[in-house]
DNA sequence: CAAGAATGTGAACTATTGCTCAGCTTCTCA
DNA sequence: TGAGAAGCTGAGCAATAGTTCACATTCTTG
């Protein structure tokens, strides 16, 4: 049940890392154009152009490549999230730089960020993912409870969840025009809080 | 990919029924206490305590349960909703009703309802269950339009939309004052509406 | 009752799964 | 340059997947 998560080596050479990145990026497209359930290593190591004895040698299995996939996209969402909580911006601005973030990080691969979701909520991701959502939301705490100090201990949460569950049905619906996405979210987000 | 969706026979004796519905309450405890992924035909027919020549009997694959299932959860919910549309209730009413709808049915099995939203999005849902979503989508239409004829085209997508995320996110979360999740999707709700 | 219809069973088939390992190729650096 | 380290390969393993089928059991009805 638990599973073991940690990959297996470091890659040294440049062409480890490449192989090791090909490996998660063809999980990445899988889970888009197919989805979870029909996803095997086998298929993984088939769309990554690599053998599946070079996949067991980054990855104990199956789910390992999933967590290093959540790895990979909170680590470009929480770098853009960080800028943000370090910037000299004033809260207000912080907020709606935020779900700009947020915009242009679901809107990149729509159907990925579906999965992932529910993925997250499903497997055991380890000591090192969970410390990125951890920041992750520290960092949105932080801003929010700057702005709002009244709000509730949900807020913060329910704020991100709301304004992620926008964007993915504006995405899932493939609208186009962002910025009327943006301010509806922004709507939804200053209603609720305020 | 498309996959044969039909019922194979509506069973006639109520010992039929009863089977089809015990293999149908299996992948809902399934997904409710394991997930998608391991999800098996044989552990299904386990579960239910029949065998696995019986599951296809009544179905003709995997996928036909997963699809039944949403049917059956799909029917609950629209039939609370449907009644609160046809009431004589005023708009605001109604609003508010839907929102305990959506709290009631969705803290009833949280775990399922996570996973089914993102089977729905995966699967062919066949003629009968994307009916059963339109009549809901409709029904909710309906009413945000009546009470916010100016909001604009995505509002009940929107609406629905968060009040599905904060709902989940509560509920993952293992809250157990609704009375307070209530109010906050309504003031989320209103906040983005008017 | 009897007998046909309805329902249920589970061994067993093939395909596919996650995964290993013996050996091959490519890189690095003394 | 050559030899050990690093990286890669894919046939093939045991396990499990989805599914079928020949038969057993239970129900219904004349």
């Amino acid at each position: 049940m638990a599973g073991n998560i940690e990959p297996r080596k470091r890659g040294r050479q440049t062409r480890a890392k490449a192989t090791e990145e090909a490996i998660v990026e063809a999980v990445a497209r899988f889970l888009e154009e197919v989805g979870l359930e029909p996803l095997t290593t086998n298929k993984i190591a088939e769309r990554a152009g690599v053998s599946i004895g070079s996949l067991y040698q980054y990855f104990p299995n199956k789910e390992a490549i999933l967590v290093a996939l959540i790895r990979r996209e909170r680590s470009l969402l929480l770098a853009d999230v960080a800028a943000i909580a370090d910037s000299l911006a004033s809260p207000q601005e912080k907020i709606e730089k935020l779900i700009g973030a947020g915009i242009k990080h679901q809107f990149a691969r729509p159907r990925l960020a579906l999965a992932l979701e529910y993925v997250e909520q499903t497997v055991n991701l380890g000591e090192e993912a969970q410390d990125l959502e951890r920041r992750l939301s520290g960092a949105v705490s932080g801003i929010v409870s700057q702005q709002f100090p009244d709000a509730g201990s949900h807020a913060p949460r329910d704020v991100v969840a709301m304004a992620q569950a926008l964007i993915n049905s504006s995405a899932m619906a493939s609208e186009t025009d962002l910025e009327a996405l943006r301010s509806r979210i922004i709507k939804a987000v200053y209603g609720y809080l305020g």
